[in-house]
DNA sequence: CCGTATCCGAAAGGATACTG
DNA sequence: CAGTATCCTTTCGGATACGG
């Protein structure tokens, strides 16, 4: 998450700063309904660990994508939430959701594959059909 | 380009291997409109490695994201073109241009900095203002 | 509970030279 | 013109252990 400030005038790199990681949409994902504790946030993805989820964690409060709010009590509790700007994400999230969704579908047939869901963001996906059933 | 097949049960995971790249977004772009032949559009995506391009496209085409139309003649002549497939993702791509074009804007206002766009990938920040124009 | 510090391997991306 | 081949640097993400 060290530098991703390059090319900085074009759109496209400003917002693959924010969704081309491998786990950030994964966490945007997640705190789209609202704020979440740190290890309720690493709970909800497998597979990721604490390091890297504070590094994005870190990188989105200094982007003013999240905001963090400690609470000083013992044992200590964070929370984290989108901020407007963030939220700004969670739409086009939901498009490439819908583009991944669809698509992963037509391998599915094409390749006459078993679809076998990863159970990494696999609520990602069961909150996709919510998603999908709403856009009709 | 070689193992972004990793968690191929999740849409976003895969919808990343086609937009997470630094170049993929650039490259689709640019062939939205119709064929593009492989130097013009080297030229069009400037600090573009041949072999970069190369690999991309490789990786379209297998995936059945572009097409590939070889003209045997001398000079040789390739072009490639958006599948039906990739055409779906143009609309993903515009989301995102969106998105990273108004919040680029905003972090130009916030840090009172100086909008120097990148020269690089500026011909798809023009042709955006289109995109914005048409979409009101 | 919520992180930080350190080390590590894999892989993406780039520079350059060469070929059908 | 349209690539390959080779080498090299960067950085992303993971494992582990420790600290407030």
């Amino acid at each position: 998450m060290a530098s991703k400030e390059t090319l900085a005038g074009c759109p496209v790199q400003h917002a693959l700063q924010y969704i081309g990681g491998k786990w950030q949409m994964g966490i945007l994902w997640q705190l789209r309904k609202g704020a979440l504790r740190f290890n309720t946030l690493k709970d909800a993805l497998p597979n990721l660990s604490e390091k890297v989820l504070t590094e994005n964690l870190k990188f989105f409060e200094e982007k003013g994508i999240v905001s963090k709010q400690s609470f000083l009590s013992v044992p200590p509790k964070v929370e984290y939430r989108l901020t407007a700007d963030g939220q700004d994400l969670i739409p086009v999230i939901e498009k490439i959701i819908h583009w991944g969704y669809a698509h992963l579908q037509e391998e599915k047939v094409k390749k006459d594959t078993l679809f076998t869901p990863s159970v990494v963001m696999n609520e990602l996906q069961q909150e996709y059909n919510t998603v999908e059933k709403a856009a009709g």
